[in-house]
DNA sequence: TAATTAAGCTAACAACTTTTAGCTTTGCTT
DNA sequence: AAGCAAAGCTAAAAGTTGTTAGCTTAATTA
């Protein structure tokens, strides 16, 4: 790993932890094992680490929502389903850097439009649209009732995002707020599948 | 309108538009047309306002969902509940005090573990026992079919939470959003609603 | 009317932050 | 071996920020 790299990586941590205005390059580099000015033969300056910050954050949604390979295969039984939905959550609300990038984007959010519109792509457009996809090939295969995919998608994802957004500032409450997750899913299946 | 309440009103703008890290009392003081040091007077420092800041948000919360005051008339229609709904959701997204309110709180909720609790509970808490009351009237009115009203009030005001929030850091597409909530507020209905 | 308090001001300190300048070392290339 | 570039360092500049000290003025109270 480079130095270059580590100073992402530290920098993400402490902004995601801290805010952007609330850590100081002095702290990042302490992280990372330099001084201070030695951040600059990498970068030129605060506002760069938050720039290439911003698009690491771009890869890294292209990555994970980009294609449609993460959609994997699509369950066949309701169970199925729960599994694999409950497994992709709790991936999302504990990966380091999922996590970090969430927690990074809400905060800083309003700083400026490109970090806005990316904010409502991760929260909003990215996890709806792959829900999208698997509930309306599940409607194909008659898993579910024939309705609008994307506003079940929505009324699926929405609640969760809501509890791991809570997860995310109180984890403390990280169990009851998985069986919440779960008790919606299920309660999602039984109004929306079939029999 | 005192000084002091001044005060707490600009910084609460700047907070909510440039967090609190982002915002120096000189321009707290600027906005409230007097010199930085007289904020002194008034408050004990910059922590100090910030913390009658988060008081004050705790006093609307009780204001706005202590009591069962707010509810109002259980709604005796499908159309009727559509537009106390809508009404409700116009009103909580324009109005500027909830809506600096919501900005301040979304930035500063991983500060410490009050301002965490506060968040849970204006995003979460309070607008779902809120419409668990009504969802609860409704069933027992027979508008609505019998089921966990906890569950159906989630998964009515997620949707509703995160489309805000969008509102919030792209006001742009507010049009869109407004349309996207009603769509399924009425998708709600159709699935929750009798006949 | 005299005294006191509240609330503003200017000046300035002290700490911190970001950034630059210039030096040294290390390792690679020719 | 010589030259060069990359990447670290120290020192320090330049600016900002939160806060304090001390003064002034206006309003209130005794």
């Amino acid at each position: 790993m480079t130095t270059k790299e580590r100073i992402l990586e530290e920098a993400l941590t402490l902004f995601a932890e801290n805010g952007y205005d609330g850590t100081g390059v002095e702290q990042i580099a302490e992280k990372v094992g330099i001084k201070a000015p030695s951040l600059y033969k990498h970068f030129k300056g605060k506002e760069d680490i938050m720039n290439a910050l911003i698009d690491s954050a771009e890869e890294h949604y292209e990555e994970s929502f980009g294609s449609e390979r993460h959609i994997g295969e699509i369950p066949e039984s309701r169970e199925d389903f729960v599994r694999a939905t409950m497994g992709r959550i709790a991936f999302t609300m504990h990966d380091p850097m999922i996590r970090k990038i969430r927690k990074f984007l809400v905060q800083e959010q309003f700083r400026n439009e490109r970090l806005a519109e990316i904010t409502t792509r991760h929260q909003l457009v990215g996890i709806q649209k792959m829900y999208e996809k698997i509930i309306e090939e599940m409607m194909k295969s008659g898993l579910f009732i024939h309705d609008d995919p994307a506003l079940l998608s929505i009324e699926l994802v929405s609640p969760v995002v809501i509890w791991v957004s809570k997860a995310d500032r109180q984890s403390q409450y990280e169990k009851e707020i998985m069986e919440s997750i779960e008790k919606h899913i299920r309660h999602f299946c039984d109004v929306y599948m079939k029999e």
